[in-house]
DNA sequence: CTGAGATCCTGTCTGC
DNA sequence: TGCAGACAGGATCTCA
């Protein structure tokens, strides 16, 4: 599921928790990417949340004294459900109740995490983390400098989460295709016209998503269970063979940093 | 320091 | 139908 438009939209769909009491947290699976940490449900339980935000793909519930990470991984997704209901479903690990509703997280292959920290941005997981692409200060200049040198294929650097974050394997193939940069194109052979290209396409097609309510490819839902509908929209994500929308060569498939990649070979160089 | 490759886990899809 | 193998949107760790 997640990359930044999806974190985005879940982070909007739970905003209504603020300022709510965090009752407690119950743990039905402490086996996620890290093990939980033991004392996570002493130190959140009965817990004013006094801000829900987002930095790169990490959800962010601050308390008065700790702050709660939450990483989806690849499978992991967030789901409100009335306390009332007690239902569960398959891969539901973690329950955060407040008095009316819970937020049950759940992930099928448990490559995503949940963390307590006093200090967030000095946690080990975001200090070391990159910039945020939406901000001001990621623009072409800002780009070029990081492409400097590089031996990175561009997408391998546009997805490294410690350079810039948020940027996943979806929106790294979507953003070079708008750009018409080939994914294989040396970072360090990267001119600054493209740098301005390329930040522009990725500014844009983060924004649009958020605004879609981010790419439902398998079965991502943001927590209030609405789809996203960004999936209509892709111009090469998953389309191996079919016409590409500018020049009507076929988009081709391949492996990029072990993760499938996805351009057209004709108008991307 | 950089970069390549293995790795964690479960479910689904494809091809024989 | 059964079953093996490939593949899936992430990101860290180890090693060269």
């Amino acid at each position: 599921m997640p990359e930044l438009p999806e974190v985005e939209t879940t982070v909007r769909a739970i905003s209504s928790f603020k300022n709510k009491k965090l009752e407690k947290v119950i743990i039905h699976n402490r086996n996620l990417r890290w093990k939980i940490e033991k004392d996570l449900e002493d130190l959140s339980a009965n817990k004013k949340i006094l801000n829900i935000s987002r930095r790169a793909k990490y959800i962010l519930m601050q308390l008065s004294d700790h702050c709660l990470m939450i990483h989806l991984g690849m499978s992991g997704k967030l789901r409100i459900q009335k306390r009332k209901d007690n239902f569960f479903k398959k891969h539901d690990h973690v329950e955060f109740i407040f008095k009316n509703e819970k937020i049950i997280f759940n992930d099928v292959r448990r490559f995503g995490s949940i963390h307590i920290t006093k200090d967030v941005n000095k946690h080990p997981l975001i200090e070391n983390l990159g910039i945020e692409p939406l901000s001001k200060n990621f623009n072409k200049n800002y780009l070029y400098k990081l492409c400097n040198h590089s031996d990175l294929d561009i997408k391998k650097l546009i997805m490294d989460q410690k350079k810039i974050v948020g940027v996943g394997n979806i929106y790294a193939s979507e953003s070079l295709f708008i750009s018409s940069i080939s994914p294989l194109r040396k970072a360090k052979k990267i001119k600054l016209e493209d740098c301005d290209k390329l930040v522009k396409a990725i500014k844009k097609i983060l924004r649009y998503a958020i605004k879609m309510g981010g790419t439902t490819l398998r079965d991502f839902y943001s927590a209030d269970g609405s789809e996203g509908y960004f999936k209509l929209k892709l111009n090469v994500y998953g389309l191996e063979n079919e016409a590409c929308k500018r020049c009507g060569q076929k988009i081709k498939k391949i492996v990029v940093g072990q993760r499938s990649t996805f351009y057209c070979s004709s108008c991307q160089s």
